[in-house]
RNA sequence: GCCGUCGUAGCUCAGUCUGGUAGAGCCCCCGGCUGUUAACCGGGUGGUCUCCGGUUCGAAUCCGGACGACGGCGCCA
């Protein structure tokens, strides 16, 4: 077959090609046979259009090949651009020769697969078109936090994976072998960031980190990537303005870019856009107050729960921030409120359904005594954190900082059920294979 | 960590209560159909009933155990 004039898929239903000879790319999606002709549905990583292929005109064996080969073969259509009510999309390629690059094995997803195959074969469940749409979104989102981030002064650094301690007490590290002691996979750049904060002052990062909690919820992974950013010189209002900032951008960027794939998933691009800072403020006191005028009972000094953050959330269309949780439950490194000592300066950003929190973040505790006490009373040996108390032997200054789960925010945008869709290949306690 | 549900053909499931030769639809293969839209019509191939043990003349089915997965809660981003 000689080489036509290579397009995309997404290029002809824009409506660039009508009328013109040209070649695509791609995999069967379906096949029809209907007499001497076939219709062969093809999927490039732009879109899907049907090829109509008529046994008189094309080569007898272009045709063969069309009847016999399955979905997902390899293939590579040449014909006319034709606009035609008739086919899926409104446009078709009127086929003059096709060849098969690869003929598939029979392909094991079908129509009406269930969660747990779908699991099983994720390696080709990724080409389907909610896959795809979803990770067009993941790729625009990573490049609107990297884009806010710099956009504010902030410079990307990048701390390490293999850690010695963690941040948030020891039980949920994976541990590894480290050439016959032990290590652990980060679970965040928080010790790291906050030795890092006092050399560059304004500073961001997104990478992987691990939870080795058995958490079997639909917002969970043991291996997620994390935004994080911590700042000097600033305190919680600062960087709670960052996080909405950084969320609202994002939700700008995939509602301008990718409104087709925002659509396809059950959103829409203005519910996006809708999503511009302020967000809904309150206190974790006022927080419990609303709560009750719901009917949820919750104690003072629990940490709000699934059930609480969706009555919270209920009805919302931007995420809400929750600020100034008792200080009980909450990490050692957080800074305590001055006007409320059983309070600290902590806060989370809340999204709605189900999501939950998208951010966690707090001003940082800067007294090396305060933050001493912290760990004893966690259990945690002082001697084994004694470079990051490093921090605030030297120069230590007001800071303060966030983490945003990428998959949390992507599970929102996106209204996925679950948050394993966010990712290409999950990982959760049951499964890291595929 | 706790609670619940499930495991039968490549896929989706019925059959299990009440033990007696392993079933359907889809996929695939063969045949038919010149505009199909998850095409349709006719025929056919396809099984370690998750595994181990027990009861029984006989177990997919009853009993005991193991393993695996999914869903919910807790923990968190």
């Amino acid at each position: 077959m000689r080489r036509g004039f290579m397009v995309s898929i997404g290029d002809i239903l824009k409506g660039r090609h009508v009328g013109e000879t040209v070649e695509l790319r791609g995999w069967i999606y379906r096949t029809r046979t209907v007499g001497g002709k076939a219709f062969v549905v093809v999927r490039d990583s732009t879109g899907i259009i049907q090829a109509t292929i008529s046994k008189d005109a094309v080569p007898p064996e272009a045709f063969a090949a069309a009847e016999k080969a399955l979905i997902e073969s390899a293939v590579e259509v040449k014909g006319t651009v034709t606009k035609d009510k008739r086919a899926p999309g409104g446009y078709e390629l009127r086929a003059t020769d096709l060849r098969v690059v690869h003929f598939a094995e029979k392909f094991p997803i079908q129509e009406d697969p269930s969660e747990e195959f779908l699991l099983d074969v994720r390696h080709l469940w990724v080409r389907s078109q909610r896959m795809t749409a979803i990770f067009r979104i993941r790729h625009t989102a990573f490049a609107a936090v990297h884009e806010y981030f710099r956009g504010q002064g902030f410079w990307e650094v990048h701390p390490p994976m293999i850690t010695s301690a963690g941040s948030e007490g020891g039980t949920t590290l994976f541990e590894l072998e480290y050439f016959g002691r032990k290590a652990h996979l980060t679970q965040s750049w928080q010790l790291y960031a906050e030795a890092l904060v006092l050399a560059m002052e304004r500073i961001y990062y997104i990478g992987p980190s691990f939870r080795a909690e058995k958490s079997r919820t639909t917002r969970h992974l043991t291996e997620y990537w994390h935004a994080e950013m911590e700042q000097a010189w600033a305190g919680m209002d600062e960087v709670i303005k960052h996080a909405e900032g950084v969320i609202s951008h994002a939700c700008q960027r995939v509602a301008e870019e990718r409104p087709e794939d925002v659509v396809a998933l059950g959103r829409t691009p203005e519910f996006l856009k809708a999503v511009k800072p302020p967000f809904e403020r309150l206190t974790y006191d006022e927080a419990l107050k609303q709560l009750k005028a719901k009917g949820v009972d919750l104690e003072w000094g629990k940490d709000l729960r699934t059930l609480e953050e969706r009555a919270l959330t209920e009805g919302t269309t931007k995420p809400i921030v929750v600020t100034h949780y008792p200080r009980v439950t909450q990490a050692f490194y957080k800074a305590r409120d001055p006007k409320h000592p059983d309070l600290v300066l902590a806060f989370d950003v809340i999204g709605g359904d189900g999501v939950g929190e998208i951010v966690g973040g707090s001003e940082r505790e800067t007294d090396l005594e305060t933050i001493q006490k912290g760990l004893k009373e966690q259990g945690e040996d002082p001697k084994a954190y004694d470079w990051y108390l490093d921090s605030r032997r030297y120069g230590s200054v007001q800071h303060a900082g966030f983490g945003m789960g990428m998959e949390r925010l992507i599970q929102w945008i996106c209204k996925l059920d679950h948050i394993r869709d966010a990712v290409p290949f999950p990982r959760t306690p049951a499964r890291f294979a595929p």
